[in-house]
RNA sequence: GCACCCGUAGUUCAGAGGAUAGAACGCAGCGUUGCGGACGCUGAAGUCGGGGGUUCGAGUCCCUCCGGGUGCACCA
């Protein structure tokens, strides 16, 4: 009989399955070293967990898979684990059987069930975290802002991302530096404060300031239409600004200081936060000892004009100037310094760059020439890719005037989610917070839902809705469970509430059962979007969750369920189910509300 | 021209090489003198872009074609 511990963590359920097999497999045939896949079956009569082990190694043992999966469920059956519970042993796995045409699933008994939904309860805020990462370190750097204009919707989508597997990163115990790395200089600010120069009169922002400046880059993609001449004036302010000049310097810092401010708004209603900021200001001219070290190493050369070029061909992508043939260092250059550094500093384990998709073949360059400069952390570099936001009348294009302002659309989320909850709460003031809320989880679940290489279509009317696969649709649901226990008087009581007392026949409700089993995948679907880097995968499980509970909500009654120990039961499931929601939530940057 | 990403129900999306490809919205019905009906239940709806290949098994891996998106050296 294998004996586990009673600190056994639920996160290692699907682990204990893998041991399981892997030793039976070694038993029976002296296998060992097996890739061994456990699934998580969609089909509830295939158990909780299933694999195909059978399969793989029928062409070595010439036997038909089904009789391994028979013999090898024998041999695990005759193993199963043993786990502690209220001072008594009990065996996890209700079966482990062998199914046509060679699976073995396995199910878990209701009384493990039982065990894991108490253990929810009592372990609250850490279910499902884990120290798969301790001691490694992860820079996750999002964001990325220019400040020439406020953030659209894209770069809404990249907070999110950002911002929630650092959460999630974190939550399976990661040492995790969110950095953001700020465009504050460049052409493309001069043409803003070129605007600002000519037509501002000193004029201070009367509006929310970030926008005030975007409102002079606009200005100036208008006026470069009628008169392109003025690109050169940009072109002049920046030199200017290069050589420190004082007059463009103090423009300089006073729209940047005015784009700060505004930020700092976006992101503290947006709930996103930094715990490093870098400027791209701060890095002029830095690039030139790579640039220099890339010569040495024989992967770049100087062309006719005196610029350094990284030849990549033979590598399948395009070649890379490094340093201009004035001398001066383009941004990748930078880049390349900034990462060194950055391993220098924190000799971290990964380093995540969150940006969009269209910047790949670029990340490819970045990382191969890092790799060809004899960096051996060249492989801890990962590019976060994700896919655009398009509305559903089109994708976004500054020409077009279809641009999506990043406040706005949270702003608008917040009054169409006021109309929404104005009948149920009726305080000005909790309308207005509860609301907040409402509407920044509809905004994140809109864009965490979707793989990040998804392009999405982001739908005011579809986001919003209270039901559908929506924010505020599991909003609504921690809420109701909420009311529920608020209406029995529930605390948390996990000592007097044991398993013996629940009626001797009891067995669990299919409604029940359904729910008590997708909360034991929370710590395994935790983990899956930790290596995937996909928050969509919680997002997904998130959902699944509120449809068992308001399934099983439907067709079951908490309050007036036939026994006291059944009701308290249901309640353990209800008080369960709610802390799930809310850790999972809170991975992806949401927070609950208790009523709406 | 070259490269990368994506093609799954009317629409928006899940699918960890496996079992009868799943949800949600919309559509057609049904349910509760009941804990929040902002819910639940049932149903219709699919040649997984086309064609080859690998495999015991392919929506998933490989090749090819088609369609959509994106990127291709001194912008960032």
């Amino acid at each position: 009989m294998m004996l586990l511990s009673m600190k056994i963590r639920k996160s290692e359920v699907k682990r204990t399955v893998e041991d399981l097999i892997s030793k039976a497999v070694h038993k029976l045939y002296g296998l060992d070293n097996l890739n061994i896949e456990i699934d998580i079956p969609e089909n509830e009569n295939f158990g909780d967990y299933s694999t195909n082990i059978s399969f793989g190694i029928a062409k070595t043992l010439d036997k038909i898979p089904f009789q391994i999966a028979t013999e090898i469920a024998h041999e695990a059956l005759s193993e199963n684990p043993q786990i502690e519970f209220e001072d008594s042993l009990y065996s996890i796995f209700g079966k482990i059987e062998p199914h046509a045409p060679g699976f073995i699933n396995f199910t878990l008994c209701d009384k493990f069930l039982f065990h894991n939904t108490a253990d929810i309860n009592m372990g609250d805020k850490s279910y499902g975290s884990s120290d798969l990462g301790a001691g490694k370190k992860i820079i996750v750097e999002y964001s990325q802002p220019n400040t020439n204009k406020p953030q659209h919707i894209g770069h809404a989508r990249n907070n999110f991302i950002g911002s929630s597997l650092s959460k999630i990163l974190s939550y399976c115990g990661y040492d995790v530096v969110k950095t953001n790395y700020v465009g504050d200089i460049g052409i493309h600010i001069c043409k803003s404060m070129l605007m600002y120069i000519k037509h501002g009169n000193g004029r201070q922002p009367d509006k929310k300031s970030d926008h005030f400046v975007g409102d002079f880059y606009t200005m100036y993609e208008q006026e470069f239409e009628k008169n392109p001449g003025i690109e050169k004036e940009a072109q002049e302010l920046l030199r200017r600004w290069e050589s420190g000049d004082a007059e463009v310097r103090a423009v300089w810092e006073k729209m940047n200081s005015w784009v700060y401010e505004g930020w700092k708004k976006t992101y503290s209603e947006q709930k996103v936060e930094f715990d490093v900021w870098e400027y791209e200001s701060e890095k002029i001219n830095v690039g030139k000892e790579i640039a220099m070290l890339a010569l040495e190493k024989g992967l770049a050369e100087k062309d006719g004009t005196g610029a350094i070029i990284a030849r990549l061909e033979k590598y399948g992508l395009p070649d890379k100037v490094l340093l201009r043939s004035d001398g001066t260092s383009v941004y990748s250059t930078k880049e390349l310094q900034l990462a060194k550094e950055s391993f220098e500093k924190y000799k971290f384990d990964k380093r995540l760059y969150v940006v969009d998709m269209r910047q790949s073949d670029y990340f490819r360059q970045l990382f191969k020439i890092i790799e060809l400069l004899g960096f051996d952390w060249s492989d801890r570099l990962v590019h976060i890719a994700y896919g655009m936001v398009s509305l559903p009348q089109g994708k976004m294009s500054s020409r077009t005037g279809l641009v999506v302002n990043a406040d706005d659309v949270l702003e608008d989320l917040i009054s169409l989610e006021e109309e929404e909850i104005r009948n149920s709460i009726k305080t000005p003031k909790i309308v207005r917070e509860t609301a907040e809320r409402v509407a920044l989880a509809a905004f994140k679940y809109g864009m965490l839902k979707v793989d990040p290489k998804q392009d999405v279509v982001f739908n005011y009317e579809h986001v919003t809705k209270f039901e559908g696969n929506t924010g505020p649709y599991l909003l609504y649901t921690y809420a109701r469970a909420g009311s529920v226990l608020e209406k029995a008087g529930f605390e948390i009581d996990g000592e007097k509430f044991r398993y013996e007392s629940m009626p001797k026949e009891f067995s669990m409700h299919p409604k029940e059962r359904a729910l008590a089993a997708v909360l034991v995948h929370f710590p395994e679907y935790v983990l899956k979007s930790s290596k995937e880097y996909a928050p969509s995968q919680i997002a997904n499980y998130t959902f699944e969750v509120a449809q068992k509970f308001n399934s099983f909500y439907g067709e079951l009654s908490i309050l007036d369920a036939s026994s006291e120990s059944l009701k308290k039961f249901r309640l353990f499931l209800s008080h369960a189910t709610m802390i799930v929601l809310r850790q999972s939530l809170g991975l992806l940057g949401s927070e609950v509300v208790e009523k709406m």
